[in-house]
DNA sequence: TCGATATAGTTACAGCCGTAACTGTAATTT
DNA sequence: AAATTACAGTTACGGCTGTAACTATATCGA
């Protein structure tokens, strides 16, 4: 009879490696956004969707970015003490507020892409094309798990 | 002139995608050692490298594992509480513990162990066998990044 | 040997996190 | 219309986090 210890090896269990290298990827764009605005993982996100959508509601922030609610929440909070978004009332749903860039949220947004797309490319230039597809695509396909 | 903005897609962007899937995949097995044992992730991760391992220091279990030592510090803290290892002092170095689980603690790694081999054949098949080689080898070459 | 430096591990602190409960508003039911 | 239910968004709370400072021990260099 064989034990089921011996089969199991930390080090090549999906929930490990896909969070050991997602850390690894995703804490090396942070530093970027952290070192140069000070900004939060959520707070960077939130920012990013405002700038690529346009004008959107908090809800319609979390839809795009899975990120939790309070977290949304707080990231505007945030935002909007720079001075980088506006809140507008939605006159219809007083409960709603149409959330849009300044144009100094704008130029963040502007200088982090730039960032991105760089360390974007840093990645890509380390895996290779397709490699660097295969994993996109790999990982988009684990969406729907 | 081409704007920058307009190449940037957060959803197409890896430190994104990587979070995203990593989170998935990380957090339906999180679900397993949460429910049945109340453990965080931190804990899980020591227990597992102890399990496979057998008695190692905390230095090692970083080593190992690429946690923080203070995650380890607490973890190892709190696995002891649930009486799951016990600490032996080393006599040539009386600042190093040497970590072993007692059989409390392996039955809960051999519990976690069938879990985790039953979660990783469920997302293998979600996958297909290729693909998630694929994916593994992918993120396992990430680590070099 | 003694002072400086390095290491193992812990802890205080301040910040981020998710849950659940909350406020205020809108929509639905009776 | 009043009561109920649903929804957008916020907040209190307790738990987890990393940084930096700490304790205790060991090692190195003069």
């Amino acid at each position: 009879m064989k034990s089921e210890k011996s089969e199991f090896d930390l080090h090549r269990f999906l929930p490990f490696l896909m969070h050991h290298a997602s850390e690894k990827v995703s804490l090396g764009f942070r530093d970027i956004y952290r070192d140069r605005y000070r900004m939060t993982r959520s707070e960077w996100r939130v920012l990013a969707t405002l700038g690529q959508y346009g004008a959107l509601t908090a809800t319609e922030i979390v839809t795009h970015t899975g990120l939790h609610k309070t977290k949304v929440s707080r990231a505007v909070f945030s935002i909007e003490q720079r001075r980088w978004l506006r809140r507008v009332q939605n006159e219809n749903d007083r409960r709603v507020h149409r959330l849009e860039l300044t144009s100094q949220g704008q130029s963040a947004f502007q200088s982090l892409c730039e960032a991105g797309i760089a360390y974007d490319k840093k990645v890509r230039d380390f895996l290779g094309d397709a490699d660097f597809k295969r994993l996109s695509d790999l990982l988009t396909k684990l969406n729907d798990l």
